[in-house]
DNA sequence: ATTATTTTTTAGTATAGTCTAAAATGGTAT
DNA sequence: ATACCATTTTAGACTATACTAAAAAATAAT
């Protein structure tokens, strides 16, 4: 049984490493968890005594098979909560973080059952993101930035990679949702800010640093 | 901003005052707490710093103003989630306890307010126990216990006293329900056992022990 | 290849919550 | 009035999590 910490922990280990491929520095979990690197290490002997990490002393860690998947459950439970908050008490997609982040390590396996079937069984947050499965699988479609698509091309918006209430609230702000279907009008070399056209209507120009954070499908 | 364990002690304060009339002595909130005294004394004399209980060694705690309106804040979260579990996700009266128990810690105003809004403000949790408003006002109807009512007169079920899965079961079982309109057909002297007639069909006859547990208003 | 810098770990401290064992207190019974 | 007993509190220890400051290791710069 894993505490509120180390689920937290695992989390974040698991989004640093990109779903448990690459190994993960100290520093990067001090960062992400808004804690000291000291802290980190101390968390990091625990969680390789636990069997859910290996930990190699000075060269980071790496998530066993064990370990993914507890920090897929977390996930799992975490994207289930943002979709409840956002579908039914009608909260908005940059309102549910904090929230989530919460109920996510709330201990009872048919309290999760219950809510994903009272949702209708949903494959993504309300970020885009998949919702693993009660087995810690994930099927992920393929998706990129918007900032590598060509001029020309046509897209479908499908999720966010920086889901902070600034970044959301901008989307809102400009028109950008979930779903749209968009184009590329322009795209300006020198700073890789680019022009779309949203639902073959509105046009938005918007920084490279922006289109890096929406991700596309085609 | 009370810690987890702060938050669930001082709503056991707050039931074996109560509803903050009375003193609670340490070994009661022990034994309602599943700790040790000496870890309640602990807890006591920091809550009495805080000033949210008056702490006066070996006499006992009392509730302040402050202590008893936040007791009612937690107590209200838990018996609106408690509505959502069972209106919502189809828990039965009987599985809601422990889920909500944590439910009830999740620190977000917001949450709580929608939450309410989207159950339709119930006044009623699925115990029959009264949902406090959000600034800690509870308004109780009178209810009393279908031990106490006479041979031949009737009732409605308002709520249970005892909220434990083996008795809600036992209830269920026998088909006593909130809401049920009742009429006590026999009472034995001896041993305080009573008969009623349930919605004017089916009888049910149970011991003074079960009667005493179910609260009725007429 | 040394030296300097950055990263990571260790050592020691703090707070929150719990425990056991021992001491203190208040109330009860003689 | 004193002795006894149940209750409560204190003292000391433990786990979990975080911190600061200092040491150690890895990496980068000369
Ligand atoms: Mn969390
Ligand atoms: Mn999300
Ligand atoms: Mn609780
Ligand atoms: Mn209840």
């Amino acid at each position: 049984m894993l505490t509120f910490a180390e689920e937290n922990y695992l989390k974040a280990i698991y989004h640093l490493s990109d779903g448990g491929k690459k190994g993960v520095a100290t520093n990067d979990v001090s960062h992400a968890m808004r804690t000291k690197p000291a802290s980190v290490t101390d968390m990091m002997q625990k969680l390789g005594e636990k069997g859910v990490i290996e930990y190699r002393k000075y060269y980071g860690v790496h998530l066993t098979e064990d370990g993914r998947k507890l920090a897929l459950q977390t996930i799992r439970k975490q994207r289930i909560w943002e979709v409840f908050l956002v579908e039914k008490l009608k909260f908005s997609w940059d309102e549910v973080h904090e929230v989530a982040d919460e109920l996510e390590h709330v201990r009872s396996q048919i309290l999760v059952q219950r809510l994903d079937e009272y949702l209708g069984y949903p494959k993504f947050d309300p970020h885009g993101d998949p919702i693993p499965d009660e087995f810690g699988e994930v099927k992920s479609r393929p998706r990129f930035p918007l900032s590598e698509l060509e001029v020309g091309a046509s897209g479908q918006i499908v999720a966010v990679k920086d889901s902070s209430a600034a970044f959301l609230k901008y989307l809102d702000k400009v028109g950008a949702y979930i779903g749209a279907r968009i184009k590329v009008l322009d795209k300006v070399e020198f700073d890789g800010s680019v022009e779309i056209l949203v639902d073959g209507k509105k046009s938005i120009f918007m920084s490279k640093d922006v289109a890096m954070n929406i991700l596309v499908m085609q």
